[in-house]
DNA sequence: ATTTAAATGGAAATGATTTTCATTAACAAA
DNA sequence: TTTGTTAATGAAAATCATTTCCATTTAAAT
């Protein structure tokens, strides 16, 4: 088992020292609270989060934080259509599997699905694939979302 | 063929009085852009286009129109990660068929797609109906990008 | 032509995110 | 451990796409 992949505050500190970046108290306290994170948290949430431990630490930091985490692909941004980013761990992180999202238009719940991922990841390869071939890109990640009125929300209409 | 689907300014006039919309020059002209269109307009793309034939027509009602449209269905509303939202006719409108956007990280280029949309249509269609019976979703649109770097971009590093 | 509510434009407000800049702190070197 | 260099930081201000307000105009039913 690679060191520091499992267990201990500190699997991310070798992957961020090595790209030149401080490990600082903030940015201890964001992977932290990502890591505990159940939901999908704007950058305001994880600033009230962290403020409550470190009152110090101030909202800009926040950003500029997620902004190094998403760059290094340790985390993923995502838009859910409120107005606001959200945060989540990458797939590779600890409490993070690769899923995609079902938003309700209406409330905007959000719901990570992992179901049919496996027919959804093997037609997504072959898609990547073509698409890289015809089009000349280097393909890095999608984007999967579904749309629709959620369980409570079909009832009210 | 049904009436209005086809040539003719006036395609969208029903669907639009049908839901207590009235039909002005400004919302005509917002149309028309988006109709003739080849790429995905911003608001302000849009605005600039109409203000060079309506000079009156102001922002506001751009934004206003364009979700009056988005709601109904007849024009889709995309988030390519520059900050600001780009729209497009929806399938059904003329100019349109479905199609799936692949996104330059770096420079923000967008190619639209329809190859292995077979495919991944029928996935979808699978996976939605799987979806909406495990998480009692109605589901009603999907949206799926693929990110990397272009042709050019791809050189350059 | 008259009537009435919907539509409009321009200015102001909003609000998430970014920038600025003076201060602090991480950490490599001594 | 102390020091020096430079990245990181917080607070306040700026940005900027989008929304809201409200007095005026206009579509379209009568
Ligand atoms: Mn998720
Ligand atoms: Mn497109
Ligand atoms: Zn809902
Ligand atoms: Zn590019």
């Amino acid at each position: 088992m690679p060191r520091g992949n499992g267990r201990g505050p500190a699997w991310w500190h070798g992957r961020f020292r090595g790209c030149g970046y401080r490990v600082t108290v903030g940015r201890e306290a964001i992977l932290e609270v990502l890591t505990k994170a159940d939901k999908h948290l704007s950058a305001e949430d994880i600033y009230m989060k962290v403020h409550a431990v470190y009152p110090a630490i101030g909202l800009t930091t926040i950003y500029r934080t997620l902004e190094i985490l998403v760059n290094l692909g340790l985390v993923l941004k995502f838009d859910f259509g409120d107005g606001r980013a959200r945060y989540e761990l990458a797939e590779g992180s600890k409490r993070s599997t690769h899923h995609h999202h079902l938003i309700c238009t209406n409330c905007k719940r959000v719901v990570d699905y992992t179901d049919f991922i496996d027919d959804e990841i093997e037609l997504l390869h072959r898609t990547e694939k073509g698409l890289s071939e015809k089009y000349n890109f280097a393909i890095t990640n999608h984007l999967i979302q579904f749309y629709g009125l959620c369980d409570r929300c079909k009832k009210k209409k």
